[in-house]
DNA sequence: AAATTTACTTGCATTTTGCAAGTACAAATA
DNA sequence: TATTTGTACTTGCAAAATGCAAGTAAATTT
C-alpha cells in the first residue's frame, strides 16, 4: 500500500504530497493529451519512465482519486487509465506551467501552437478542454 | 555543481526538471509570502526541510535563475534570498495550485482567507501580488 | 499449441533524501 | 579582548526512492 503522509496543512505542500514528484505530472499530461492511456502508452512517452515507477505512480494517483482504471472495451488484457474530475481540475495548473515554460524556454513548434491558442483566450481554452476531457 | 539534465523538450518536463522536486515550490512559496528570506527563515518553515537539501535546492534555483542571493543590509553573517522575475512569474501556477487544493482539501482558515480573495478576482490578485514582489 | 502482447512485479545497483554533527566566519556578550 | 552565540552552510552515513534488467501471469494472436 501507499502511504499518504502530509508534511503540513499548507495547500501547496498537500498538493505536492500527491503529485509533486518527478513523474506524476507527466502521466497527467499524457492523459490530458490523449484522454485515455494504457499502461504501455505511458511507457512510450519520450521521457522514458521506468516500469516499476510507472506502476507505483499510477497506484498513488488512483489511491488519491486523480485517475481511474477501467476495462478496455476491446481487450481484457488492456487497462484504460483516465483522469477523474479531480485530475481534470489540474488543467489550469498545467496551462500555467506551459505559459511559464513558454516564457523561459525555447519550445518545440508543435507545443507552441497549443500555447498560442491558450494565449489568445485562456479561459475559453480551459473551458473547452475540460469539456472535452469530461465527456467519455 | 548542479546538473541540469532535461528529460525532454516538453514544457511540463522542462519545468519540472527545475522546480519539480519535493521541496522547491515550498521554498518559492515562502519567498512569495515573505518577499525575502534568510537561510534560517526557510529552515523554520513547518515542513522542516533538511539543511543539506535546502542548500542544494537554493543552489539549483539560483543556478536556474529563479532566485537570487543578496547581502543582508544589516549583517554580513546573513544572506537574503529573493525571487527573480522568473521566480515571480511562477505566481499564477501557485495560485492555481491553491485553488485546486481548496477544492479537494480542507484547508486551515488562514489559508482560506487568501484563497477567497483570489476567487473574488484572480487577475487582480495576481497583478497586485506581482507588483508587490517586484518592487524591493 | 506456441508465440506474442499486456500489465505488471522482483531484485539489485545507483541516486537522492534525511538526520546528526561539524565547520567557518560574523556578531554579540562578558 | 576573549568567549560565546548566531548564521550559513558542509560532511558522513543510514534510509528511502529511483532506475535498469529480467521475470511472471493472464489474454490474445498465430
Amino acid at each position: 500500500m501507499i502511504e499518504i503522509k502530509k508534511r503540513s496543512e499548507c495547500p501547496i505542500s498537500c498538493s505536492l504530497d500527491i503529485w509533486g514528484d518527478k513523474w506524476s505530472l507527466l502521466i497527467i499530461r499524457d492523459l490530458m493529451h490523449a484522454k485515455q492511456c494504457t499502461y504501455g502508452d505511458f511507457l512510450k512517452s519520450e521521457e522514458k519512465i521506468a516500469t516499476n515507477i510507472l506502476a507505483a505512480r499510477l497506484q498513488m494517483l488512483e489511491t488519491n482519486g486523480v485517475i481511474t482504471k477501467q476495462d478496455h472495451p476491446e481487450s481484457k488484457a488492456k487497462v484504460l487509465y483516465k483522469l477523474t474530475q479531480k485530475g481534470i481540475d489540474l488543467l489550469p495548473i498545467m496551462v500555467e506551467i506551459n505559459l511559464w515554460a513558454d516564457k523561459y524556454f525555447t519550445l518545440p513548434s508543435e507545443r507552441k501552437e497549443m500555447i498560442d491558442e491558450v494565449k489568445k483566450d485562456k479561459e475559453a481554452f480551459i473551458k473547452e478542454k475540460i469539456k472535452e476531457l469530461s465527456l467519455s
